[in-house]
DNA sequence: GTTAGCACTCGAAGGCGTTGAGTGCTAACA
DNA sequence: TGTTAGCACTCAACGCCTTCGAGTGCTAAC
C-alpha cells in the first residue's frame, strides 16, 4: 500500500510525537510542526484516511490519534530515521567493553546493563549456548578431611565438593587418569556403555572404591552433557515503573511476574526466529500480556551457531530509532569481543 | 510503660487485625472478636488511651486506628505470638537445601529465594565475607594458540582466560611450579618482596618468559586477596508491588531504584549491627524512603567472624511472627550447611 | 486542493450532596 | 466504679452533575 509523501510525513510526526508524550495527537499539533506547512484542517483530513488505511486510531470521536501496530510497523519498516549514536556515545561503549574481558557470562551481563542504560528500557540477555563443551581437564582438590574439590574445565570451569575423602596422591593418581581417558571428550562421546567401559578402565589403573568414581565421573559427564540452557538475564526491570503505560500497577505487577519467570523469557526468545535486528510490534507478539509492549532483538553470534540474543522490552511507543541503534553498535561490540576471544578456540 | 492485660489484648488484636486488612480499625471489629468480650464502646475507651500512649494512631478523626511505629515495637517485643511452622515446610525446606549442597554463593542465593517465597517479601542477602582465603591449587589449561586458562581454587574457584601461548607442557611446568612454592600461601603473606623473590624462584625452575608469568602470578595474587565486597542479592522484588502501600507506582519506583542499588543494599546491610534475629520498624531505619517499611535481620554465622545476613523487607504491617520463624529457621539451616561445608577447611 | 469556521463530542476535572463507618461524650446501668 | 447503650458529630469515599476544552468532521469559501 502506498503513501503518498504528505501522509508518510504526517504519519511520521504523528508518531514520533506520541513516541515523546503517550498522549493523543491531535492535527493542531502537527500543523504547528515547521516542516510541513499545512492547517490543522488539511492534516484532519489526511490523518482521517491515515485512520482508514488503519495507522492511526482513535480511542474516542473526540481525542486526537495514536498510532496502530500497523501503524508503528510501517513506521520501523519504512519510516524511522536513522539514530546516530553520538562519537562520544560510542567511544564510551568501547571503553566500558575494553575493560571487562573476563568472564564470559560478565561481558554479557554487562552489555545488557549497558543496553538498558542507553535506552532506559527493561533488557533480556541470553549467554551464549554452548557449542558442543569439550573436556579440557578434571581436577580434584583436597578441601578437608572429608571433602574433596572436583574442577572440571570446558569452555568454562565448574566445580562441585563432593563429600569423600582423597588423599592428596589419591587425587593425584585419579586426576591424571581422567585427564588421560577423557580428555578431548564431547557430549557426543558420553554413552552409557561406552562410559562404564571407561570407568572400569580407569578402576582398574588406580584402585579407587566404586563409589567415588562414580561420584566424579557422574560429575564430569554431567558437566559436559548439561545442555545447559543458555543462561537469561534480565536487566532494568523496573524502568518500566516509569512509564505511563504502566501506571497501573496491577499490570506493571502481572508484567514482572511474567518477566521475572525464566521459561517465559526463554519462550520469548526462542520463538524468536528472525536474524540480524528486529522489532515485534505489540500484537506480533504471542504472549497476551505482552500485547501492548515492544520487543526489539539483536543477536550477537560468530556464524557458527554460538551466539546469543539481546532483546529491549518496552512500551509499543519506544524510541524504536535510538534501541535499534543501540543494539547494534553493541551486538557490533559483543561480536568484537566474542570472536577475540574464542578465535581458534 | 505498662499495659493492662486487657490493653496489651486490645493492641495486639489492632495489630493483627491491621496486618491482615491494611485498613484502619474500627472498635466494632475488636468488640467483634470472640477473645474479649466488650462492647465497642469500652474498645473505644481503651484506644483512645492507647492513642494517648503513643501506640495507636487515629489518621482522621472519623477514622479506625492504625499502630505507631512505637506500637509495632511493643507488638514485635512482647505481644507476637509465636508463629510456629508446620512440619512438613520444615521437612520442605531441609529437603530443599539437601538437594544444593554445592557453592557457597549458590546456597546463599537458594536461602534468600526460600525466604522471599516463606514469608512472599522482598529479600536481601549477602553472601558470607570471605574470610582468610588460602591458595590451594592452581592450574594452567591451553584453550587455544592464543590463550590459556588460569583456574585458581581457594574456598571457591576463580579462573580467567589470558592471551598467551602456552604448550601444554609450558603449562605442567609452570602449574606445578607455582603449585609447590605457593600452595597454602594466604593474603598475609603476599607482600611484594616476598613475591618478587618467589617469582625469580619460579622463573629459575621454568624458564620461562617474565612477561607470562609476571600475568599468572598477578591472577594467582589478585584472586587471593581480593577482599571482595560481600556479593548481594536481592529476590522477590517485585512482591512490593502486591501490597496497597505501594500501589503509588511513583512509590515503589522509588523504591525499586532504591533496592537495585547495591551500594544502598550494602549500606543498609551494614548499619545493622543487630546479632541474632531483629526487626527495624518504620521510623528506625536511616532511610528516609524506608521510613515506612520494616527490615527483619538474622545473621547467619560459624562464630569465626565469617558469615553474612539474610533481610526481609516489607510493609511495617508485615507478618512479623511468619517472618521471625521462617528467618529463624532458614538461618539455622544454613548454619548447618555452612559449619559441615566448612569444618576443618 | 486548501483553509476558515462552526457545531458537535466526550473525557477530565471540579463542585456538591449523600452515605456510612467510625468516633467521643453522656447518661444509665450492674 | 467499670461497662454499655445511645446519640450527635466527623469526614473520607462515592456517585452525580456541570463545566471546560481539546479535538473532531463537515461545509462553504478561497
Amino acid at each position: 500500500m502506498d503513501l503518498s509523501e504528505r501522509k508518510r510525513k504526517i504519519l511520521q510526526a504523528v508518531i514520533d510525537e506520541y513516541i515523546g508524550t503517550a498522549e493523543p495527537v491531535g492535527s493542531r499539533a502537527i500543523s504547528k510542526r515547521e516542516n510541513l506547512n499545512l492547517s490543522s484542517a488539511t492534516i484532519r483530513n489526511e490523518m482521517a484516511d491515515l485512520e482508514d488505511m488503519g495507522y492511526l486510531i482513535q480511542p474516542h470521536t473526540s481525542a486526537g490519534r495514536v498510532p496502530s501496530d500497523e501503524g508503528y510497523r510501517f513506521y520501523v519498516n519504512s519510516l524511522m530515521e536513522k539514530y546516530q549514536m553520538g562519537m562520544e556515545a560510542i567511544m564510551e561503549l568501547q571503553k566500558a567493553f575494553q575493560m571487562r574481558i573476563t568472564r564470559l557470562d560478565q561481558i554479557i551481563k554487562y552489555a545488557g546493563s549497558i543496553a538498558s542504560a542507553l535506552t532506559d528500557y527493561a533488557t533480556i540477555i541470553t549467554a551464549p549456548q554452548r557449542g558442543l563443551s569439550m573436556l579440557r581437564k578434571v581436577d580434584l582438590v583436597p578441601i578437608s578431611n572429608e571433602k574433596t574439590m572436583v574442577v572440571v574445565v570446558t569452555d568454562g570451569v565448574k566445580s562441585q565438593v563432593l563429600d569423600m575423602p582423597l588423599s592428596e596422591e589419591e587425587c593425584e593418581i585419579l586426576s591424571s587418569a581422567i585427564n588421560k581417558y577423557l580428555k578431548g571428550l564431547t557430549s557426543k562421546d558420553v554413552t552409557t556403555d561406552k562410559m562404564s567401559g571407561i570407568k572400569e578402565q580407569i578402576r582398574e589403573k588406580t584402585k579407587l572404591d566404586d563409589d567415588v568414581l562414580t561420584r566424579v565421573l557422574r560429575f564430569v559427564f554431567e558437566t559436559i552433557t548439561a545442555d545447559e540452557d543458555a543462561e537469561i538475564y534480565v536487566s532494568n526491570l523496573q524502568s518500566i515503573l516509569k512509564y505511563p503505560e504502566y501506571r497501573d500497577v496491577q499490570k506493571a505487577g502481572k508484567m514482572f511476574s511474567f518477566l521475572e519467570n525464566k521459561d517465559n523469557l526463554r519462550r520469548l526468545v526462542m520463538s524468536d526466529s528472525g536474524e540480524g535486528i528486529h522489532a515485534r510490534i505489540g500484537s506480533e507478539n504471542d504472549d497476551e500480556i505482552l500485547k501492548d509492549c515492544s520487543l526489539v532483538t539483536v543477536d550477537y553470534s560468530l556464524g557458527t551457531g554460538r551466539g546469543g540474543k539481546i532483546s529491549v522490552i518496552g512500551p509499543k511507543r519506544m524510541n524504536y530509532s535510538k534501541v535499534f541503534a543501540s543494539l547494534d553498535t553493541i551486538s557490533g561490540e559483543i561480536d568484537k569481543i566474542l570472536r577475540y576471544y574464542t578465535d581458534n578456540g
